[in-house]
DNA sequence: GCAAAAGTGTTGGAAATACACCCATGT
DNA sequence: ACATGGGTGTATTTCCAACACTTTTGC
């Protein structure tokens, strides 16, 4: 059974669903690679991921990550932003590689190799479609017992962001374009699961000296509006991180 | 052909040499899946990597980084241990898999998909034998130009060493098991090519609390003979890391 | 005027840095 | 005796954590 492509209200292609890609691994003389895509999006002050109904009777009922089979002639990391274009019709998302995962029987349909990425999207960018079999954002808190080793990519890519995020300005991605510090302290603290300080957390950011203030102010608040910010890549990306420090 | 393994002096076993690897690769009709490994090692307080000439006459002369094909039914992470073991003779190292290298043009001998995985061996514990395509100990500092990709995947590895030696306790699996203090040192500023003060290197390490006196002296040295301690793992297993504090 | 969040400074402690001298050993 | 690196302490600075009140807006 294919499933049209309806995210963003582009004209369909084909997606592959799990029985075209056991067909393609059982008929396979050797290792077959696979993309997993570990797509995070912040909203309600909750970090959500994306996850699909899988389409394996074994798996029936449980829910897990995006991903397809690389094709011969595709690199590792075009196959990995294809399928976030297939699932979410966004071009420009931060994605990058975490993890491969190879053991032997990670997958019953044969000896599937698989690369974890992780991606960040601004949910007001993408406008859902669950016809593609029941394509949910689920709050992270809630992931649990994901069909294959999915739960264990999961773990891992969720720490991976975790760790990431305090040392790379990644977050940004999850936000709108103009943010306020508030929605930057909740977007933090929702990831990072822990509460901090708002005077320090202003310090902190505003020291960093990567914050335009847009001289806008939030709209539509019932309370006193924030400003509003972006950040500048530009600038961060011209500095050099000084990074001797042992630690552990 | 075929090259026995003399490593360690045991009786070899069979290693696929470029030849081998490209028949295999050929033959079949999808995407192969190889390992490749960096591996480290420390000696005359120079970090070292160990290289093997390359068997393919399009990069004659070239050095390259060890690798092989992953077996159908063996995992990704046991490939990696097999390689080392292998070559080196050596079972328990340390071993983390880095970064999946996916271009399709990386290999000459058709698609090949490469998982790098970084490992580091005490030197000391290891006999080296040449014979085996001229397998060498390389200055990290003189690695350029290796054959395939293996030049920047040369590169992530050691960024990736760099910086995962500041956050975690690597780098004595680089050492012998009894150190001085001022091997550390080297060690530390020999991978991130630094100079460090020592009374505050010092000062660290003791405030870490990890390293167990073990009331011993150096042996043979021209100059007043050092104590000697060991890294304390279970300790340190014990520990969580506080890892909160946004910095980039 | 009340609820809700924005905005703002200071202080004390901890950690990092910079820095210089005496000690033990081999030659 | 001298050359080499081992071993130690202190003063300064920098960074982080803790903490409370006033302001602005919507309702």
């Amino acid at each position: 059974m294919d499933i049209k492509l309806s995210a963003n209200g582009k004209k369909a292609s084909t997606i592959k669903t799990f029985q075209t890609i056991q067909t393609e691994v059982e008929s396979s003389t050797g290792i077959a690679l696979s993309v997993d895509c570990v797509i995070f999006g912040f909203d309600e002050n909750k970090l959500k991921v994306l996850l699909i109904r899988s389409d394996l009777k074994k798996f029936q009922s449980k829910w897990s990550l995006l991903g397809d089979l690389v094709g011969i002639k595709e690199d590792l990391d075009n196959a990995a932003y294809r399928i976030l274009k297939e699932r979410t019709g966004l071009n420009d998302v931060y994605l990058e590689q975490v993890h491969t995962f190879g053991a032997v029987n990670r997958h019953p349909a044969g000896r599937v190799v698989t690369a974890a990425y992780c991606s960040l999207i601004n949910v007001q960018h993408y406008k859902l479609n669950i016809l593609d079999n029941e394509l949910h954002w689920h709050d992270v808190q809630s992931v649990t017992d994901l069909a294959f080793d999915h739960q264990s990519i999961f773990d891992t890519c969720y720490k991976w962001l975790q760790k990431r995020i305090q040392e790379h300005p990644l977050g940004f991605n999850l936000l709108p374009k103009k943010f306020s510090l508030r929605e930057l302290q909740n977007l933090y603290e929702a990831i990072l699961n822990t509460k901090m300080d708002r005077r320090n957390f202003r310090k902190k950011f505003f020291a960093m000296d990567f914050l335009i203030d847009m001289n806008e102010m939030e709209k539509d608040v019932p309370h006193r509006p924030g400003k509003l910010y972006k950040f500048n890549f530009d600038k961060y990306a011209k500095k050099k991180k000084k990074w001797i420090g042992i630690d552990f």
